[in-house]
DNA sequence: TATCTGTTATATATAATATATAACAGATAT
DNA sequence: ATATCTGTTATATATTATATATAACAGATA
């Protein structure tokens, strides 16, 4: 899998590299079981420091979205690993309210809003094995 | 308009103003041409610093959701300040794309995703005056 | 004139982020 | 066994972002 960190972003590099997999995964280029490249490879690859992956491979991790496989290195999980819980959808809620909020603010029709949400959603779901 | 700032987020305090002001509009509580409390008394209000909201203040202002008149305050704009633009549908493909990639992830169905994003916005759109 | 505005400047403190080096323990291949 | 690859942990440092503190300025108002 490609992934580009944006030095200039305002985003920290752990943040773009956590999203950029967990994208993957939805977009179906990373499949269960699918090894990532250890930390010290993907720092080497993307002329970043080891910690910086390691950090975001961290949050994965708790997440359920890789195990870590001493020596096996990392590997995708299945469905099962990541499910919808309470902290998430909270998060969820919190992160749509703010953009929903400045997308009506702005004068975005309530269609056009639904249609970018279930565009970008159903995107995923058409590229993507079941689960 | 009531603000709270929470100390232990992980947002930036004045991200949790910029973000609370603009849920505020989209709720109706702020209106075209209400005043909001100046720098120092919002500050005051707060027990923040008069530049934190300073900063908040300086983004509302780039993105046309408030008006500074010297002297009178800060008011609220009109939508006519606030349009949809390329930058700004580009922020938000970029984030919905990320929370619609781990909603997918998470199993999360679209009916579901798509209701919450729409029960969010029709929130904001039922309790907030036409514009 | 006194007092309220937003704004700007400067300095400092704190926290988050990223890097650098090193070491450890488990696993694998030679 | 030894070398080499894992993730992990520890420590230290540099850089940047965030927040605060103080002060001053210029416009507006009472």
């Amino acid at each position: 899998m490609i992934l580009k960190i944006d030095f200039e972003s305002d985003l920290p590099i752990y943040i773009q590299l956590k999203t950029q997999i967990i994208e993957g995964i939805a977009a179906g280029v990373l499949k269960e079981g699918d090894p990532l490249p250890s930390v010290r490879q993907m720092a080497s690859d993307l002329g970043i420091n080891l910690h910086t992956v390691n950090k975001a491979y961290t949050f994965l991790k708790q997440d359920g979205f890789i195990t870590v496989h001493r020596q096996k290195g990392v590997v995708i999980n299945s469905i099962h690993g990541r499910r919808v819980n309470e902290d998430y959808l909270a998060r969820l809620h919190k992160d749509l309210s703010s953009l929903a909020a400045e997308a009506y603010c702005r004068g975005m029709n309530e269609e056009e809003f639904k249609n970018i949400c279930t565009e970008l959603f159903t995107k995923f779901k058409s590229q993507s094995p079941k689960w």
